[in-house]
DNA sequence: TTTATTCTACGAAATTTTTCGTACATATTA
DNA sequence: TAATATGTACGAAAAATTTCGTAGAATAAA
């Protein structure tokens, strides 16, 4: 995989934002941040233009404003970032990481029942 | 949980290194982390001195060298940190972890028999 | 058409992390 | 004891990331 830099912490939360809305501004992104964490409307701007340059965004310009929009998809984002997180902090052991996450999080019925399909299909393809 | 400060990416490199081995010097750390990638000893020792002003590992002065040892424990800094990536990738949303942890890793029979054990464990504690 | 408003562009400061050179201390050996 | 090897301490450069001030372009309003 690997087909995109990885993006920073604050690359991130722009690009949470981007996947919820679909596309969005400068302003709007901003909007959303700030309501987690107080940041100005220019560090935001920066950051969004230092992803255009990086292509993990593209850019539509609209009259004056321009739209933002994620270049990159979340789930191979997430599946990508993943990869590297059980490497670097569970030395490639995916299953420990499955263990503990199942562990520290409540699991309603519904969750467990679907993880039981998919482990089933997982028996199956073998 | 937040117990510590969070690791970078260097010193979770060590971290690992001294997790595997008990305890160890910093050549020998930084032996470990060359067959990775190569590093100069002075910026691994450089490392691990932040790391004690930190309080994330420990020393003990052996005649001329020091030996040091991992201060926080290996699941803990593994919990806290999978914590972290789930909120800041997952949107806090453990289950999607799980699931495409599982689907993108080959899980051998052994590892799917134990995590049906651990989810029928969950479904009673309900 | 001037004035005010709302954007983007851009440079640069501040911060954090990583890397490494140099000094100096302690052993070891010739 | 002199020379060499092997450590740590420390400062500072380099690199990456985050933050923000200011300029200027585009639009809207007076």
């Amino acid at each position: 995989m690997e087909i995109f830099q990885k993006p920073t912490e604050s690359e991130l939360e722009v690009l949470k934002v981007l996947w919820q809305m679909g596309s969005a501004t400068v302003k709007q992104v901003n909007e959303e941040i700030n309501k987690t964490k107080e940041t100005g409307y220019t560090t935001t701007l920066k950051i969004m233009q230092i992803m255009f340059e990086k292509g993990l965004v593209s850019k539509n310009a609209d009259g004056k404003q321009h739209i933002f929009e994620a270049k990159i998809g979340e789930e191979d984002t997430q599946k990508s970032l993943l990869n590297r997180f059980i490497d670097s902090t569970f030395q490639g052991n995916a299953m420990s990481l499955v263990m503990q996450a199942l562990g520290n999080h409540h699991a309603s019925e519904e969750e467990l029942s679907e993880l039981k399909k998919l482990i089933q299909q997982l028996e199956q393809d073998k």
